[in-house]
DNA sequence: TCATGTGTTGAATAATTGCCCAACCGTGTT
DNA sequence: AACACGGTTGGGCAATTATTCAACACATGA
């Protein structure tokens, strides 16, 4: 079916021909090497490939009775608008495993909607994750806006900033802020966010239907000091204060209560959506994101999250 | 009524949870077992079952997923044997780019086969696109047989007669047909058959286990009149008689028919070997061949189809 | 009560898949 | 030319998954 000698695109080619005849048609990986003229072991790297390239998305569509109770209870007991929760993988120690996937989910199905919206993005590893399983669509409608900055310290691109391939992958419009993630002082954010061509941003994250974003712990592996957007003294500075989590940046307590000053002076992230008006979906699971659950969502930082099994049980249990 | 349900629910349940840990969370389905208190074997039923019952839904996110899936239905939908679709490019114009590296990838595959087969080939450009495509081989087991004529109205070799160039390239022993592409007129096609030479090619053609060939239109710019085999009137006067498709010289409409009298009294060509023995793949693709292949597909004029994803979707759309 | 049909189970076994390794190929470097 | 290197290949084998089969549980209706 493909000639010998030819290039890497060739390659993923061959690779999404034989994820299709083993995923979807069902052909052992025998037949595939039959099918694309290639030996077994061969046919079985082509399909391996698909996996983990990517190409193959599976998704498990069915409400599993003590999710979708669990679900309820989360509503019900923490006033939330929104809650899906995911099976548990008790060995596994991915913090992104199931949720990224439900995410992913609940994306798509907010963008297959005609109507054009606005959707906010977060930051962080286990948005990333989700949107590496997003289909690739085709939304103009839409419009999508990030809460955060995008600019690292060092002035390179925010890695877990992913406005670009969330809109680069269902073609809507992208509104990322071209900011640093972190002003140097809260008058150099102020000042930041005074700009016209900012201050449109802001607008329209204000107003966005939906946000989808992540929850980061504040322990000794905070992924803001870990990124490299705060200093070692400033974490322990706000874990003093009692700081559990942080969401696009804005660290809080375990009451919810967002933390005065510190790194709180200079995040440049535009501030959350409305939970009265619109829906904050937090994607969050594990034990060490606990605290930061539980304070997010007594004081309705969010009205909505995606999580698993485990951490649900942990989060009613309080 | 209650309980069975019930029960039911339960093992959907837990199909849907295995499914999850197999398929999401990527345990063994010896863990799965584990996890969920059954045997190995119940837990490889509960995979299956969550497969089966379309709890688990696989989606290969890349072009020639689509491409796949519009080659099964062009099977099913025409009861074709082989049909193989490629990605189109709407920008492109060419009538041969991307279904001739495919047309070459399938003559490569006949070809390497080690048992001697008969491979039939019929003209034009797309074949002729195709045969460039492929690589150097050594086939001295094979015999390659034209389905036409090789020889002009006025004397010369035709061109798109493709057979030398194949024959040479694999280094298969070739069967030409000496003869020219039209007689001038029914009688004399039928002495020129006669002959003993040519009734040995008539024979091994009609053998062959294998047959490749293009499908020329026959609106004003059909490549029979092009080529100087049929004259205007001719043209014109297949057109009126529902004409809308030509495989190696034999007219036909739109239903597949094979036209009576006129040029197809004169075609020198071998009849097309049967469909019912043996593949016959035609390699074409574009809007303006569509009534042609539509026609040939009706009647299984041809029984294999290595086309475009554009001119896949539009057969179907009929 | 008892045959009967339906559906589930685990043992055994067959089929398929995943992985390691030595060999090989093309490429660039000395 | 000799050589190292990164990447690919197929053989061999171990791990995993699928299927078959006999046994069994259980509801149903005579």
């Amino acid at each position: 079916m493909s000639l010998r000698s030819e290039t890497g695109n060739n390659r993923l080619d061959d690779a999404a021909r034989a994820g299709w005849l083993y995923y979807i048609a069902g052909n052992t990986q025998e037949e595939i090497a039959a099918k694309l003229g290639v030996s077994r072991q061969s046919a079985q790297r082509l399909v391996s490939l698909a996996m983990s390239e990517g190409l193959v998305k599976v998704r498990l569509d069915h409400p599993i009775a003590n999710c979708l109770e669990l679900a309820e209870r989360l509503k019900s007991a923490f006033a939330l608008d929104f809650a899906e929760v995911v099976p548990s993988d008790a060995n596994s120690t991915s913090t992104t495993i199931g949720v990224a996937e439900a995410a992913a989910g609940q994306i798509e199905k907010w963008l297959r909607s005609p109507q054009p919206i606005i959707m906010a993005i977060g930051t962080g590893r286990t948005l990333r994750a989700a949107i590496e399983q997003l289909p690739k669509m085709d939304c103009p409608q839409h419009r999508i806006v990030s809460l955060t900055g995008n600019i690292t310290p060092d002035g390179s691109a925010a890695y877990y900033n992913v406005i670009f391939n969330l809109a680069d992958k269902v073609k809507a419009r992208a509104f990322p802020m071209p900011l640093p993630v972190f002003a140097t002082s809260r008058e150099e954010r102020d000042l930041l966010h005074q700009q016209p061509m900012i201050r449109t941003t802001l607008d329209l994250a204000a107003k966005a239907n939906v946000t989808f974003l992540g929850i980061g712990e504040l322990n000794d592996e905070a992924p803001l000091h870990e990124d490299g957007f705060i200093s070692a003294d400033e974490l322990k500075a706000l874990q003093k204060s009692g700081g559990v989590g942080e969401i696009v940046g804005w660290s809080y307590d375990r009451e919810g209560r967002i933390i005065e000053g510190m790194s709180n002076d200079r995040v440049a992230s535009a501030p959350i959506p409305s939970r009265d008006k619109s829906l904050v979906i937090a994607i969050a699971k594990g034990e060490k994101k606990l605290p930061g659950i539980a304070g997010a969502i007594k004081r309705r930082i969010i009205n909505g999250l995606i999580t698993d099994e485990l951490t649900a049980e942990a989060l009613l249990a309080e």
